[in-house]
DNA sequence: TTACTGTTATATTTATAGTATAACACTTTA
DNA sequence: TAAAGTGTTATACTATAAATATAACAGTAA
């Protein structure tokens, strides 16, 4: 698994983590099961501290992506791939609310923003 | 003008505070050439240390919304609204770009998505 | 037993947000 | 010119979150 993350971010290296690992399960490179790296590990790889690995496999936990078994490892959870989608979903759906919001304030037209959506949907094909 | 800030947002005050400004700009509440609260004003109506005000005024004049006069006080710059539209152009194209990287990662097809914005911008009319 | 896993506790560093206070400087108006 | 309104600057402080360092502890598997 290919995780970058960023000093300079504002997102937290833990939160980079996260959203590394969400990605890789959701598009199924890390698949059900399947042993992530161990915090120590992934740590000296990403040349962090094992605790702010830590902090974000807690959270995968917390959101039932990942499974954490003491001595064991980290695994992937099981998972309904329909939750996972409809949570994606809620999350594209925020993002056109905040567009909406945008559009209205600024009088930027329904059309601009077809446009724009047709434009970046299309170029890569 | 009628700015509403929450303490327990993770979106600092001054944000809150620049957001405000930015969109009562953008949607000509505040007009050109007119004056805005001054920092000690709107810091008493918020309940909040000056500082943080001037710390919004001054992002925002770096950013060509306001002008600050010594003395005199913070007026809106008169701007070229298509500027302004542009800026919310690239905004909205920002957040398209994050849709369309969730969609390639979640399997979520082109279709799904037109029908959640065909949703959001049908509700309201 | 050894070498992996994860866990926990404590302390420290760093950066950012926000506040408090006081003194200073410019502008307008009476 | 004085007063009252603007913004400016400097210093110090508090609170919080992120990240680190270190060390000791505990479970698992070969």
């Amino acid at each position: 698994m290919n995780i970058i993350i960023s000093n300079n971010s504002s997102v937290p290296i833990y939160e980079q983590i996260k959203n590394a690992i969400k990605d890789a399960i959701i598009s199924n490179e890390l698949k059900e099961e399947e042993m992530l790296p161990s915090v120590r590990n992934l740590a000296n790889d990403l040349k962090i501290s094992f605790l702010t690995v830590k902090k974000a496999y807690d959270e995968l936990e917390q959101e039932e992506f990942i499974k954490t078994v003491q001595g064991k490892g980290s695994f992937v959870t099981p998972k309904n791939l329909e939750i996972i989608k409809e949570e994606k979903l809620k999350e594209i759906q925020d993002y056109i609310e905040k567009i909406y919001n945008i559009s209205k304030i600024s009088n930027i037209s329904e059309d601009e923003i077809k446009e724009l959506f047709n434009m970046i949907f299309k170029e890569e094909i």
